[in-house]
DNA sequence: GTCTATATGGGGATAGAC
DNA sequence: GTCTATCCCCATATAGAC
């Protein structure tokens, strides 16, 4: 098996794991399992964890934006682009009431452990800020673009987190109506809605 | 010392440091060093680190109990009282942006590590829903105060977990103004906000 | 109730054979 | 590129002196 292709392998396994059990509960040992590789190989193609950690980050930092820009071409007007990111909580709801938001609990992670990689996490928030913001300006909102942006990823993040503590669908399924509506309502309106 | 006090001292610093660096990231000889006892002896107060975690998550439900309690007494109204849970993202700001939010980012770690505290751990927020759903009621929304509590809940969960990935206290300060006046809509209606 | 000393296991990381 | 063997450190946890 090329090197390339195996170092892929390790990035995909330890992205999983990260997401799934942490980044410090994850060990070596544990992705060189799931990849079948020895743990002294291992170390032929990453050399520390820190490394393995940045890598699961660029690719996630790929795949968000490879997932921002199909929505960008399948979803007709700027609404229903940000729909398709309100419904990632009803597409992945199984995963998040197990294991909660991937990129918050990572940044939370990091964020306790005072990590140098924190503020690249927190840029896969700006990926979506950014491409929300975006499609907020589109709809005639440029004043407030971004306010609306974080608004509704918040919402996702306070959804995401108590999604987890009390692993209630319906709660979700509500509040993603909520979302909806609240939506609708930026839709046929130019004012702030904060104060 | 008595072995009370030193255990209190313990429970104290172990609550502190499972927020500032997680449950897993923070060791015996960190706990022992902050509370100035050998390692050793540290045995004769905790067993097991699981044990220590079982005393922090009750010291927390009863400190929480108790925090709920002195809303109850000092707000006059039952809005009032909502408003103090809201306003905590602003008196616990600095800590919540490197920190997170202390219940959701211990929820999150026990899930990831699929621990049997998990469920204990959630319970703190359910001590927050049960108290927010009562004064929803006294508000005159006894059919959907615990859909109102979760939401509020939800926002406050969701603005805790952005402001530690982006660090920003305007918009903290936005997203309480913007509760604030969601709660002013609600104590003038009667209606479902949710669809 | 507190200490020092120590057992045991797992983690990250390296060396060197194949 | 992959393996086995190994080092070192730190973590939980225990034993036993004081």
């Amino acid at each position: 098996m090329g090197a390339s292709e195996t170092r892929r392998q390790i990035v995909d396994v330890a992205d999983q794991l990260f997401y799934e059990h942490g980044f410090e509960a994850t060990s070596f040992a544990d992705i060189a399992q799931d990849v079948g590789l020895s743990r002294g190989n291992f170390y032929y193609h990453f050399k520390t964890k820190d490394e393995i950690l940045g890598a699961v980050i660029a690719q996630r930092m790929s795949n968000t934006r490879a997932m921002l820009e199909v929505w960008k071409q399948e979803a007709a007007s700027p609404a229903e682009r940000i729909l398709s990111f309100i419904h990632i909580l009803i597409a992945n709801r199984t995963k998040i009431m197990a294991y909660g938001c991937p990129v918050s609990t990572l940044c939370n992670e990091l964020a306790k452990l005072d990590h140098a990689a924190k503020d690249d996490a927190a840029g896969l928030f700006s990926l979506f800020r950014d491409w929300l913001a975006q499609q907020f300006a589109a709809l005639g909102r440029e004043a407030d673009a971004e306010a609306l942006a974080l608004h509704i990823l918040m919402r996702s993040q306070g959804v995401a987190a108590l999604a987890t503590a009390f692993c209630d669908e319906n709660f979700i399924r509500r509040e993603v109506s909520d979302m909806e509506a609240w939506l609708h309502a930026q839709c046929s309106s130019s004012s702030l809605p904060h104060s």
